[in-house]
RNA sequence: GUCCCCAUAGUCUAACGGAUAGGACACCGGGUUUUCAUCCCGGCGAUGGGGGUUCGAUUCCCCCUGGGGGCACCA
């Protein structure tokens, strides 16, 4: 028999790191089996459900490459696939087990129902229903109706019996059917619940595996007297643990980002996040790592999925995401890291041939460096922006040294009698004059770095260099000349600048004259 | 409250009933580098508690504790 499985997201919100997990886990499944990877959307939350949610995640899974064989957009067989396409199927299985009395209307109000449920959990007792309208009979439930009252369908637990859960993962989990009492099935606008729906569906989409979180371990024995009810067979179950937050909850959004649309747009790389949340809840014997695709579905199998929860670690997830970057090629990357400039309006549509090969260059240099694609802008803003901004405490610290405007004077003068400004040909002219002055390379370096980057930190400098080129350069140590002007004019008024290095030999710049 | 699930370092995890309890992230130290990052080397750090079973329990059983989830006309 070839394996069934389904993911079946409801819409009433983006795509969750828990819901993807779940998702992959039964893609997995599908791959490693060679069996079928079916979508199936739940949205008889008519509420709460909305259709660009469903859009949204559809777009998402196809984004990570989770693609599944039957289901929206698709079709297949079993459709529809959207289970607001398929009340008239609930209705009739309904219909069904009403007329052969496993079921009943009932006609309580909502507002009741919540009454009596608080009054039990008062009363300390387990908060089921107390079976109201399961005797009515036909003529109060006449009367009933011609008051107007629209009522839902109930799911009569008759027998107090055991039911067993066969897990997959956890072996077999009894429940007694007392602690289930009637839940309902149809509601009164006539939308299938979750456990009705999903049984359903389930059942006549021929889904062999119900691979899903553990929070649906208790809604199974409901479910499994629902198959047996109808006349099904019911399906295997592995109930894979949860993913928590941080504070060991139920992963949501108060422990920040849950939902894959953030990942993505924050530059996280598709595999990058499989790859991550496949060992959650899941190891190989070596404790591996990395996988690629193929390896992943070769080696998954779920009788190596743990069974306690696991905490999201957002920070392995950026490590691996780097790792991911790393492995990137170059001109992969630009073309990764071309939308987030874009969105900074750092180049336009469309790119001409020379600023993709500065994009891919650039790239090239601050791959190391870059946890998620969109780092690049914070990253990158000296090689983008003409008036970048320079940052305080390495002006402060480096800049203005008293012998830096000298040495800036100097270095300018050698370069612009330089031809082309090349990686090579600036280190030897900067280390020739750090010998001349009788000043460590450092001292010669971090100034300049500073002028044409406004940081401390960032790519090598001469390769920086030359993606700036002369007269870039040139501009930016002139800029830099100006502000040490400026600032030493305020020096000259009172204050003494702290002493210098000693050696450079240079005179302190003349003050501003504006 | 009740039912169910779970329990190895801060986190993810490995370990036919038999190793100094292994790996990864994070953290800390050192090295390489013009800086940061990368890279390399090293370090810190765990079987929740109590009973059994056994020659021997991380591993099997029971109790306790702790955590989580369900008990909706949500899914």
């Amino acid at each position: 028999m070839q394996a069934r499985v389904r993911f079946a997201p409801s819409p009433t919100g983006e795509l969750h790191i828990g819901g993807l997990r779940t998702a992959l886990f039964n893609w997995l499944f599908a791959r490693h089996n060679k069996g079928k990877f079916i979508l199936r959307i739940e949205n008889t939350d008519t509420l709460r459900s909305r259709e660009d949610f469903t859009k949204s995640i559809i777009d998402n899974l196809k984004w990570l490459g989770l693609i599944w064989d039957e289901g929206p957009q698709i079709g297949g067989e079993y459709g529809p696939y959207l289970q607001s396409e398929r009340l008239p199927v609930y209705k009739r299985l309904a219909d069904n087990l009403l007329k052969e009395e496993k079921a009943y209307f009932c006609y309580c109000l909502p507002e009741e129902l919540e009454q009596r449920k608080q009054k039990m959990q008062k009363a300390k007792l387990p908060p089921l229903y107390n079976g109201r309208c399961r005797y009515l009979s036909e003529k109060e439930r006449k009367s009933l109706e011609n008051e107007g009252m629209k009522p839902a369908v109930r799911f009569k637990v008759l027998q107090e019996c055991e039911l067993r859960v066969k897990d997959l993962l956890r072996g077999e989990v009894k429940f007694d059917s007392k602690t289930l009492g009637d839940f309902i099935i149809l509601k009164s606008d006539g939308t299938p619940t979750f456990n009705f729906a999903n049984v359903v569906d389930d059942a006549l989409m021929r889904i062999t595996h119900v691979i899903r979180g553990d929070d649906h371990l208790s809604n199974t024995p409901r479910q499994l007297l629902l198959y047996q009810s109808l006349g099904f067979k019911e399906p295997f179950y592995a109930h894979i643990p949860m993913i928590l937050g941080k504070d060991a909850s139920k992963l949501s959004k108060r422990h920040g980002a849950t939902s894959v649309s953030y990942y993505r747009k924050e530059g996280y790389l598709p595999w990058a996040l499989i790859n991550y949340l496949a060992l959650l809840g899941w190891s190989t014997v070596d404790s591996q790592q990395f996988f690629t695709r193929e390896e992943l579905i070769q080696k998954f199998t779920l009788d190596r999925v743990n069974k306690s929860p696991a905490i999201f670690d957002s920070q392995k997830l950026e490590w691996m995401n780097a790792e991911y970057i790393r492995k990137t090629n170059i001109h992969e990357l630009a073309e990764l890291v071309i939308p987030h400039l874009r969105e900074r309006g750092w180049v336009g549509e469309k790119i001409d041939a020379l600023t993709y090969k500065k994009i891919v260059r650039i790239s090239e240099l601050e791959k190391d460096r870059l946890r998620v694609l969109s780092d690049i802008i914070k990253l990158t803003d000296f090689f983008f922006e003409k008036d970048f901004p320079l940052d305080d405490k390495s002006v402060e610290k480096t800049l203005k040294k008293d012998y830096v405007y000298s040495l800036l004077k100097k270095i300018k003068h050698e370069i612009e009698k330089m031809d082309l400004l090349t990686q090579d040909g600036l280190e030897e002219i900067l280390r020739r004059l750090a010998e001349k002055l009788n000043l460590s390379t450092g001292k010669v370096f971090h100034p300049l770095r500073i002028a044409l980057t406004g940081r401390m930190t960032g790519p090598g400098l001469f390769e920086l260099a030359e993606v700036l080129g002369k007269e870039e350069v040139i501009r930016r140590i002139d800029r830099a000349l100006k502000l040490l002007i400026k600032e030493s004019g305020g020096l000259s008024n009172g204050r003494t600048p702290d002493s210098g290095s000693g050696s450079g030999g240079s005179s302190p710049p003349p003050p501003a004259t504006h």
